[in-house]
DNA sequence: CTGTTAGCGCGTTCAG
DNA sequence: CTGAACGCGCTAACAG
């Protein structure tokens, strides 16, 4: 019978040593799985434990161990839907080890990105998995340091850390390359940007224009659209302008998969069949791909093996107690063939 | 100039008061802003804590005070738009009163759903924020005790705390009178429930139900379809069986918007057209729905209204070191007419 | 206005 | 195999 006194949670291990008629080393010993003890001491002990409901102050272990035990993720956005499923993984990833995570959404803030390593600073947490969407070039200084650190995603600067992601500029190459073999001639790209610092939306336009010079297709500037929000009214906008402009895409590269929901519900609108008369291929194969009209064939960005990556490398720096030499680590992408653009 | 030395972290409270030339009590002072201190003293510590790039270990802190900063919320999976929304919510809600927030997601897991309370026993979280899903009739006493709770959502047990959701039969009530006013005579539910524990399911039904009898419409149990996943695919899957079955709705109310989504799909295929030939309503008013095709008529829930009723109470309960008295609070909920069942 | 001191609860020596 | 004692870094009396 286990007296849930949390709340007023009095019961410290000198009780329990005192209950049990032994010294808190005794106890401590027993918590920790230290082998040599009297089974009779061990029963005693389990009693009164079991009996005054101990439960392990936190803070005080911390405090003399240096581990929270805590994991902090900083991510821009929980409402993307690739967000959350990541950091669902990496919460599933960090339970299966131990460890708890505190989320920080930064709300496309630079200075809240900076801030995410605070809590990391301050000790309320044993490492910080980033994936900053605002920091420029010149940032990279803000994650000088030698607490346990892991970058996620494109970044404009070289992060003094382990950095995973997938690699944008061959994986637009490769879903920009499925579209050409399937004879579409006229790709748009909705989300890319020309210029600016380097980013999804920079990288991923590099692929596409890299898969494009490949076969010989000319990179036409009507056909990329740059949108300011990742979201299915962006989409839906970027193809009225398109329409409006004139152009026809035959095959539409949108660079997440919201933004290709809004790309699929506007060709819809205007008449247009998917992926008959326009093919439709988005990024990231979140759950709702699946269940799109048509389904939805994306670039999966392998939200899983990023999530067990990530929370590998950030315990592992943590147990070492030292941050992870600078490198950039690469996980698999592949195109998962739907209904939008089937397998040529 | 800041030295982060996060990872070595040394310095502490000693050695800024030793660097300083003061006591530990005055650096303390001059760090909760104690207002009686001469000017001269306060810049040598400020000076000090700069040089030395002091931050003040949370552990320590904690141990002291008893308080972490910190909240647990647990939710059964944060690739549900709704709890993914909420989960921003609650993390800006809680970051505007200076807390952090650990999230739990428990996946459909009953003992794990229990086991959330753990991080508050531990006291390694000041509180705890909870939607179980998988919890029985019985189980209410898994929550017993002092420390500071808040529940979440239907629950088939009365919860021994602050409890906050929307009044569901009220909301399933006015969808469907809704449905009716609009002059749908064969109205489905997909996703409620006629037996079983007191759910989102089964409250919704009642709803349901009761707005057809005030309106003399009888209740048709072929009309009612139970679906176990409340996403896309399920929503589909119920109304290719209702047609299957021969019934043809003029009106469906799904019990949430991804199963409206689904719904809203499968009717396209069979060529029916939305609001045109069958209105489709669902709840929860998830980000996604604007942007559906059509836009998608929804119950919103007020998630932002119960993030912050959520965190005040959790908050407030800390600060008053115990338990708010058991209590069920009924946050307003609102349909939002969109293009899928227009305002009648 | 500032300094001294005693714990918070736990892990970890070091004796016995 | 067990017990006594110290200290992690900070806060809060309490003195001065």
């Amino acid at each position: 019978m286990v007296r849930s006194n949390v709340g007023g949670g009095r019961a410290t291990l000198h009780d329990v040593a005192a209950a049990a008629g032994v010294s808190v080393t005794t106890v401590s010993n027993y918590l920790s799985g230290y082998p040599y003890m009297r089974q009779s001491t061990k029963d005693r002990v389990r009693k009164a434990i079991d009996e005054l409901g101990y439960v392990a102050n936190t803070a005080a272990r911390t405090l003399k161990t240096g581990r929270t035990g805590l994991l902090t993720l900083s991510v821009s956005d929980l409402r993307q839907s690739y967000f959350a499923e990541l950091a669902e993984r990496i919460i599933a990833a960090a339970r299966y080890r131990n460890y708890g995570v505190m989320i920080e959404s930064t709300g496309l803030n630079r200075d809240r990105e900076i801030g995410s390593i605070d809590s990391v600073r301050r000790r309320m947490t044993d490492g910080l998995i980033t994936s900053p969407a605002c920091m420029g070039a010149g940032d990279a200084a803000a994650f000088e340091g030698d607490y346990p650190l892991v970058m996620l995603g494109v970044q404009p600067f070289t992060a003094p850390c382990h950095h995973i992601l997938v690699d944008n500029v061959q994986a637009a190459h490769d879903a920009t390359a499925h579209l050409i073999k399937a004879d579409c001639s006229r790709i748009a790209l909705i989300g890319g940007a020309e210029g600016g610092e380097e980013s999804s939306r920079t990288t991923r336009m590099r692929g596409y224009c890299e898969a494009l010079r490949e076969a010989g297709i000319p990179v036409r500037h009507e056909l990329i659209r740059e949108v300011r929000d990742w979201n299915a009214l962006g989409g839906a906008r970027a193809v009225t302008a398109l329409f409006d402009d004139g152009i026809r895409p035959d095959g539409i590269l949108a660079c997440n998969d919201h933004l290709a929901f809004g790309v699929m519900r506007q060709l819809k609108d205007l008449g247009l069949a998917i992926p008959g008369d326009v093919r439709v291929v988005g990024f990231d194969n979140i759950d709702e791909a699946r269940f799109a009209i048509p389904s939805l064939t994306t670039v999966d960005q392998s939200a899983d093996t990023v999530a067990i990556k990530a929370v590998d490398s950030v315990i592992g720096q943590i147990e070492a107690g030292t941050r992870a030499p600078a490198s950039v680590e690469h996980v698999p992408h592949s195109i998962v063939y739907r209904a939008s653009s089937p397998e040529a």
